[in-house]
DNA sequence: GTAAATTAAATCGTGGGCGATGTAAAATAA
DNA sequence: TTATTTTACATCGCCCACGATTTAATTTAC
């Protein structure tokens, strides 16, 4: 029988992790004078989408289980970004809301990041192919329920 | 001025994420019996295709700095897979090799991700489209400097 | 109404990633 | 040759990821 070595330049996956982690640098250099994370502006993204989210449902939207989640909002919490209060109808809830600081904040990361967006072309058509394969992509992954 | 509030569902940084973490766990499920995670299974790869390399030219490939790799390559030498000798030539640089036991493990564990690829149609057309699209996108960024 | 199952979060342990710093060896410059 | 710079690797600290377990509240079943 022949080798079944898939060589390493062959493998999809490991496109997508270099795209990913190249993806993580670049954004870390434009969040990183707002003293924040990827992962940290992407419950931002959500937040400053729709306000006042459980727990539950930004890990939901996120993709983030609790234990990725929670270290997350503790810190956002520490950084006077966010506040976490105990829903009143279910209380085993918690609703997680922007401070002032984080709407005001909106504005100015959000333009840093466009900005960055722009000044590297990644608005072009050839991204816009790559979006529709990769969300047929995850479409297929949560299909196949991994 | 209007929002320059880019939705989450736009974001090609998310959907590229998302596909990283999506494929992460997969191919865990599939290493998990060989006790392995994927970022190891990755220095597998780059060895099976080419045994005694240095860590400086792993880290090359994978693209990993060393704070990343020396505690991968450590794990690995404790699992019994790697051996690390100092080279005579350079006595700064050390010379990674595949123990016996991980030469014999080539053909099942590369047998167990194919079968992995296989059930999930993953080598059709649009792997291959989207696999162009990725590899240009890492060009870029490379060239680019982040 | 009580017991059992489900659900929302919290916690823990292991293993990445990565920037920054440290150290020693090799290459280069003077 | 001696001094400077560069290079290969190690270490550290912080922050994810994620599976597994725990706790408490809610829901469902009986």
């Amino acid at each position: 029988m022949e080798k079944k070595g898939l060589k390493l330049e062959q493998q999809l996956c490991f496109e997508v992790y270099k795209a990913s982690s190249n993806f993580t640098k670049m954004y870390s250099r434009v969040l990183g004078p707002f003293q924040l994370t990827f992962p940290q502006y992407l419950v931002l993204l959500v937040l400053w989408e729709e306000d006042h989210l459980l727990m539950k449902e930004i890990g939901d939207r996120l993709g983030f289980g609790t234990g990725t989640l929670n270290p997350i909002i503790n810190r956002m919490i520490a950084q006077g970004r966010l506040l976490k209060e105990q829903s009143t109808e279910d209380k085993r809830a918690w609703v997680i809301s922007l401070t002032e600081k984080a709407k005001k904040e909106h504005e100015p990361i959000s333009q840093a990041v466009y900005e960055k967006l722009i000044s590297c072309n990644f608005l072009d058509v050839n991204a816009l192919t790559l979006m529709k394969n990769l969300k047929d992509l995850n479409a297929f992954f949560e299909e196949m329920d991994l």
